[in-house]
DNA sequence: AGACATTTGTTAAAAATTTCACATGCCCCG
DNA sequence: CGGGGCATGTGAAATTTTTAACAAATGTCT
């Protein structure tokens, strides 16, 4: 059994778990049953040394001269991930965006159920989304104390994600996953994940303008 | 006027300089015409011998004793991250989060121009979303040549994501922001950024089943 | 004009992360 | 059942990135 966060590591090994965790599993159902640190670290376009200095953070799941049992290494990620369980989420914002959140199957698949959308928008609330309720901000406090919601993902303008956060604060949200493109304070032990999709697109623009750089993998 | 890329610098410094410079943006737009690299600091979350350190790859921008001009470091800024010009962009899927895109208006405001939507839907192609068209597949080679499109943004089903990539590819597209959790493989000399909501959601589901961390910023 | 309070730009040190390299363990085959 | 080859797990080295610390520069005040 994996052991969790025996000492510390980087960062961004957790998202590559993730990364490994996906990879595995579409191996998985193409009937693979063994890869190599190598191999896998080919298809992922990571260094083999990598992948292995990264699980070793968390156990030892593969035999020497074998490499690792695909079906095995991906019950011990689930594990670590905490994707053994079901986490309801919520999404605040019905516009595209958080519409697109609530469809998107891969979030289901591993484990976080969107419960509810919240928005303001008389034309919105009261709809549903693939059988996912709209509902109104009003009912963000209760709804979160019945259905023991910790995750909350910001899908609304930038000009109103700092007063969404401070509701989902104070409603006793537990973490954060970010799209708006502010800087959210938050009082309390909530923890935030921004993502910035601009920053993004200007950092392919810098690269494009003065670097060779060919590709590169972004975690984190 | 900035100097560009005279040495080598982190990965992250680039997306930092474009957190940077919305930060100053807005507080041009408060009036407010000078900041110290600690103002910026406490304001972003990041330490300011950071901010310092990431401007003096480029150039000296502040005044000792003063600080930065606010609108002179915004200016530089958009220079270095090559937003002093149009880029025109292309958005490959018409479903919610494909038009959640070409409606964002953080792009158009940084010079990224949404100019068409790509599907392969009879329902979608034809319409347009806020007066961007939606196109088939078909006419994407001869819309990239027509348009001098180098940028395209990925928002489709991952099962369809290589497939649109090596399109792209082929059609002569310079750089990629992909939004599907796969690994794309392309060949030749085409930047990919990948960004994984999944990833994303997983890391903080780790963060809350075991740390204490309380807040995290992610760039990159 | 000189002293003072700031705040930069930069060099050096520290910390974090990745990569290397190889001893160790495991399976297979004869 | 022992030798050979393979691929892991892991310390140590290399690299990258962040943080600290401070000399140099700037404006202000008297």
């Amino acid at each position: 059994m994996a052991r969790i966060n025996k000492y510390k590591f980087p960062k961004t090994t957790i998202e590559r778990l993730s990364y490994y965790f996906r990879a595995l599993d579409e191996l998985s159902k193409r009937g693979i049953d063994t890869i190599s640190s190598e191999a896998l670290g080919v298809k992922l376009n990571v260094k083999s040394s990598q992948i292995r200095k990264d699980l070793s953070y968390f156990g030892d799941f593969g035999k020497r001269g074998m490499g690792y049992d695909v079906k095995y290494l991906t019950k011990e990620l689930r594990y670590i991930l905490g994707l053994d369980r079901e986490w309801p989420v919520i999404v605040m914002g019905a516009g595209h965006f958080g519409i697109a959140i609530a469809q998107y199957t891969m979030f289901k698949k591993h484990g976080f159920n969107i419960v509810a959308l919240f928005d303001v928008s008389e034309e919105r609330v009261g709809k549903d989304v693939d059988g996912i309720k709209i509902l109104h901000l009003n009912e963000l406090e209760k709804f979160i104390g019945e259905n023991n919601v910790e995750i909350a993902i910001i899908a609304v303008p930038p000009n109103a994600a700092q007063d969404v956060t401070n509701l989902l604060v104070d409603a006793g949200i537990k973490a954060i996953l970010n799209f708006a493109p502010v800087s959210l304070k938050v009082e309390k032990d909530v923890r935030v994940l921004s993502v910035d999709l601009t920053t993004k697109l200007e950092a392919l623009a810098y690269y494009m303008s003065y670097t060779r750089d060919k590709l590169w993998k972004v975690f984190s």
